[in-house]
DNA sequence: GTCAAACATGGGACACAGTATCAGAACCGG
DNA sequence: CCGGTTCTGATACTGTGTCCCATGTTTGAC
């Protein structure tokens, strides 16, 4: 149902732009009302990005799993690979649902806002593997890494979901990361 | 007058937050409409950060203006001291509007949209610098450059506005740039 | 000095997102 | 059949932002 409601906002949301959609819209699309809509989601953004799943804990996960002695930049490159691949894996509708997330400022913002999440997630582990003092806050290193690898990852996905002809996920985010560091 | 209500609006959100100072409160505050209020200003967020000068283009300018044989990622560590400078010359006012912005979502989501011309601003240039072809829209490298740069600028901004003791602007920029690339 | 055009201001209505409360309907186990 | 829980819808409210219109008030032309 949740599910039916989001494939919904989904659709309405790709046909007529997102500021145009507004929750009367789809709660007469969907056949219900303004109240079960917000019992179902907290917001009309949550109804079009909340279905793709928060993989803060995936990456850190997989970041904490890179052998020790690979440089940061590369563990955090190969962290990234598997929140790649649930992109790369899908099909059209995602990329055309991204491209409307990146440049609409409202969703992107968005976003951006349940990323920041990742910042505190990945810091410990970031701080060690930058030799750094896990607990010092005036230290802006892990966050300055976390950060930039986070630009190069919404680099990548402007330039996937823009053109259609741009290769595969994977291959851009090596060029992105590629300029920034060492992605070895 | 312009000026004079923004000051008020930092004064009312400097003491009781940024939601809970509604316009009608500054209009309160200010003795003037809420249609004169949204006649000075396009937004709420727009009256608190309008005062601060778009420096887009003065970041540009500085950029051009460096060396050519400078490494792409020390250039642009370079262009960014006047912007970094402008924060650190004003007082603990700056401080801690900087420290409101940085933790209030609206605020920081508001920022980003502001700075999100600049990619547009200096892709050019950055191209340039990286040997890229200016016009490819397909490469995420200057994009993914840029955006970590300012990713690092954030963490710069986190960290000086949350710690009094943290040393200066540039240097912590020094730091958070140094963790990500060569500063030389 | 007068008239008119421009401008600044305020008032009120509206659209939209999101919250809270309340009332009824469907469903469950006992 | 009953009592409770959950789902649903209706209503009203807050807050931002837009639009339109009715006031002054200033400015400039004649």
């Amino acid at each position: 149902m949740r599910a039916e409601v989001a494939a919904i906002v989904g659709d309405l949301v790709l046909e007529q732009g997102y500021e145009r959609t507004t929750v009367d819209h789809i709660c007469a699309a969907a056949g219900i009302s303004r109240s079960t809509f917000f019992r179902y989601f907290p917001s009309k953004e949550d109804a079009l990005l909340g279905g793709v799943a928060d993989s803060g804990e995936t990456l850190r996960d997989a970041l904490a799993a890179r052998p020790e002695d690979e440089l940061p930049w590369v563990a955090v490159r190969r962290a990234l690979q598997p929140l790649i691949d649930r992109y790369a894996a899908d099909d059209e509708r995602v990329r055309r649902l991204t491209r409307l997330m990146m440049t609409t400022p409202a969703l992107l913002a968005r976003h951006q806002e349940k990323n920041a999440r990742w910042y505190e997630l990945l810091r410990p582990e970031v701080a060690r593997r930058l030799g750094a003092d896990v607990d010092d806050r005036a230290d802006p290193g892990p966050q300055a890494l976390i950060g930039a690898a986070l630009a190069c990852v919404q680099a990548t996905l402007t330039v996937w979901s823009a053109n259609p002809s741009s290769g595969s996920l994977s291959d851009i985010l090596d060029r992105a990361m590629g300029v920034v560091g060492p992605v070895g």
